[in-house]
DNA sequence: ATCCCGAGGG
DNA sequence: CCCTCTGGAT
């Protein structure tokens, strides 16, 4: 697929889905400290689960300092709704000193920096430099990224790191921010991992896989 | 029961 | 590649 109908491909996705970043309402109205220590917690979990700590959590621990210092079983108690609470724990507070201590009590701009962070893989990492600072570092490829860039044609790779080169070339840089959102909001509403609904999808016309992967 | 808008470790 | 870490939604 060539950069012209894979850029259409988003068009289009976008028009069907023009609200998919707002819908991640979590990151909303936060400073870039807020929006990092957000985007660790929310892994494996949804929005509303997250929003609901959020308040306490930031009254008590404001910015990095604050949280550098942090009582990990407090923290724990705060974020417990979100799961997986004794390893975000540890990361968040570890994250916060690392602000403080490699970092001047900022938030790093840069992929290549934020994954030095605990917690923090390639996908926070990009949404973080997407929604705190506005840069597109990179393509953060999950599993709905990888999947769908496979069915639809825009990469051959299995490979994740490959995959994010392919979709680099493919995409202007305006558009690699907004690859996660429209490819995951599209992976989750229809083209699922085991019975993709191609009779309702929109661009099926200019899918690769056409069907072929389903599981029925 | 199953799935999540992950990351880290072996 | 595999496994583990956890709660909540459906």
């Amino acid at each position: 697929m060539n950069s012209a109908e894979a850029v259409s491909v988003l068009t289009e996705l976008n028009r069907v889905y023009p609200h998919t970043r707002e819908d991640m309402n979590f990151l909303k109205f936060e400073n870039p400290f807020q929006i990092l220590i957000m985007t660790i917690l929310s892994a494996q979990t949804t929005d509303v689960t997250i929003n609901g700590l959020r308040d306490e959590l930031f009254s008590r621990y404001p910015d990095p300092q604050a949280l550098a210092g942090a009582d990990l079983r407090e923290v724990e108690r705060i974020i417990h709704p979100a799961g997986f609470y004794h390893t975000k724990a540890r990361n968040i507070v570890g994250t916060a000193r690392c602000l403080c201590e490699r970092f001047g009590g900022e938030v790093p701009q840069t992929i290549a920096e934020l994954v030095t962070l605990p917690g923090v893989g390639r996908k926070t990492a990009n949404i973080v430099t997407n929604h705190a600072f506005g840069v597109a570092d990179g393509v953060a490829v999950d599993t709905h990224v990888g999947r769908l860039s496979q069915r639809i044609g825009f990469s051959e790779n299995m490979d994740p790191n490959k995959i994010e080169q392919d979709l680099m070339r493919l995409f202007p840089r305006e558009w690699w921010g907004e690859i996660n959102f429209l490819l995951i909001s599209h992976g989750r509403a229809v083209c699922t991992a085991k019975r993709p609904a191609c009779e309702r999808c929109v661009i099926r016309d200019c899918c690769g896989a056409g069907c072929k992967d389903r599981a029925d």
